[in-house]
DNA sequence: CTCCTTTACTTAAACGTTTAAGTAAGTACT
DNA sequence: AGTACTTACTTAAACGTTTAAGTAAAGGAG
């Protein structure tokens, strides 16, 4: 595979009469240099093909102009930061290096190691654990938490509303008249369960309700799509088989409510009126299913582009944003009276 | 933002009393250092938690440890062949760097040049149009195409069989007895669309069933989600009001499929009952759609492994590997008799 | 006319690696 | 003992930028 070699600022200084440094501060928008130059320098530039080696400005500058993203995996509401966050860098220039640390903390800091070691600009991290080695945190790359957030760590966060989200979402099922309502949720080390459990808890306790920890499974203790849509079958399995089973199921993420869904298929209880339901994060082909599923939905996309926000302000003026997006209940026809 | 500075082959060299080029050999294993050295540096590397400064090396090598993975969307197919290639990379010690050309052929040249820039070790594309310019295949890169392929340029390419796959899907609809196969089809311009319909063609006119040009129907000359599916759905319309409408449609993309299944209900015609369906790409939702779908399944995983492969041979043997991988009939339930 | 400032540059060092070339000591062979 | 090879290093240059510091010429103020 012969590469021919790119141009570099030497033969364009040659070519245009100029010093290195001149072509460099053309290059800059450093105004330094005549107008004549200028154009000089840009017709070469263009004549023969010339653009930049990130690696030497990388080196010299002490940073490049990629950012990392760490997601757990890549299911599609990561995806759908991922979009988010290409269209914001666009503005910045800057490129997205993604990786998968499989919900292994291990692999993350590995990874966060791997993205320092490239002078990323930054990173933008979906953390696997309730809490970051502080070691780690030392990254030599400023870091903007997406999703999820870790305890006792002052980093900027963006993440979803959840506890208001799912607290929305429990009322809607309660103002439906049902009382004994089964949550699922993925596992437990991480900030969103907490938060999602919180947001029913708040909604029950606000009505009086006794919780019932019988009708809240976790699913999702293992990774891989496969094993948490499991988790979320297995999950209603469970709960179907109590001795007095719920009559609404709130499934909180995508995966668990696949699972749930297809285990009320399996148990040939018809929604909405059998057993109520609402699931989590909107996706095209609900379109089409039938019933249509009310559900929670994310923002994710603005996720994504206002965690590059949350980036520029680090780096640009020391300020640590944390937002809270919020989650919006989307009303369908998966809901019945009980 | 305070970052303490990385430390250098200079911090280690000193602490391990060698020189730079020792503690770099080490770090490159070049054998070329006793084993008390080696075992020396490793520890003062560990203990000053050294890690090597890629710009530097990018710089020095001409290559970065970076692939760069450009797709026209970053919709679930190319997502799990990002997953592929991520899996795949991790052998061979590279990172993504992952650009959306959002279907725009100036964009994607422009995404080839910034990827190049950053020194990448090779491009895994997903190319826009049917014809690269030739000036930016001269990328400074190695380049291999993923799922389309162009014309008249000697490239490795990582394709599924779209004649052989959808020849079948159409020969199963054949099979049931239709004759009247309605056909939607992504955009006209891109390889895929081309050898889509050819396997569509092939299996009609094997049966010597004259090609009706009402029946193919091009829904996807828009990009984004919403447009695709509305293009499905319109395709469908279209195709309904015919005086002699078909009995059996055949989608070839995803979102296509969702486009058209949604058209498909709001005609109020039932599957496989009124109408048999075959569909693309399979995915976890499906498992609870009901009828369940008759659907095309694209190896995308696999696909993502094998250009990084394809990759790998390039640079090392210049070898230029080109690969059809089977696309695979899942039978289900949408597929009735005429 | 002199001094100062501005403009438009150039020079050269530095960023942190890799690597070709050099070296000094030890071992092996004749 | 002399030569040749091996081992285990070191030295120094180079990769392609950015940028601080320097400079020469022109313009303006007094």
């Amino acid at each position: 595979m012969v590469q021919k070699k790119r141009p570099t600022l030497y033969d364009v200084a040659k070519q245009a009469n100029v010093s290195i440094a001149t072509v460099s501060n053309v290059l800059n928008n450093k105004d330094e240099a005549s107008e004549e130059t200028i154009q000089r320098v840009n017709e070469v530039i263009k004549q023969i093909g010339y653009s930049r080696n990130e690696s030497a400005r990388s080196l010299k500058r002490g940073e490049s102009k990629l950012i990392g993203l760490i997601v757990p995996d890549n299911n599609p509401f990561f995806t759908e930061i991922l979009d988010g966050i290409q269209q914001e860098c666009e503005y910045y220039d800057w490129q997205v290096v993604v990786a998968n640390s499989e919900e292994s903390e291990k692999r993350q800091n590995q990874l966060i190691e791997l993205l320092s070691a490239q002078q990323v600009s930054g990173i933008i991290l979906a953390p696997v654990s309730e809490t970051l080695s502080t070691t780690k945190i030392k990254a030599n790359a400023p870091i903007v938490l997406i999703d999820r957030e870790v305890e006792n760590v002052k980093l900027p966060v963006i993440k979803a509303d959840n506890v208001d989200g799912c607290y929305k979402a429990t009322r809607k099922l309660l103002q439906n008249g049902h009382k004994r309502i089964g949550l699922i949720l993925a596992s437990p080390g991480i900030s969103t369960t907490v938060q999602r459990k919180q947001g029913y808890v708040e909604a029950l306790t606000s009505q009086n309700i006794q919780i019932d920890e019988e009708l809240i499974q976790f699913g999702g203790n293992n990774t891989g799509t496969k094993a948490q849509i499991d988790g979320g079958y297995q999950a209603v399995i469970r709960m179907m088989n109590l001795s007095s089973p719920p009559t609404a199921i709130f499934a909180t993420n995508h995966l668990l409510m696949i699972g749930a869904l297809k285990a009320i298929k399996e148990q040939n209880l018809s929604i909405p009126k059998d057993i109520s339901f609402i699931g989590f994060d909107d996706h095209p082909w609900q379109e089409i299913s039938s019933p249509k599923l009310t559900i929670v939905s994310q923002p994710a996309f603005e996720m994504g582009r206002q965690a590059i926000h949350a980036l520029h302000k680090l780096k640009s003026k020391d300020e640590i944003i944390t937002t809270s997006l919020p989650l919006k209940l989307v009303i369908r026809e998966s809901c019945g009276t009980a």
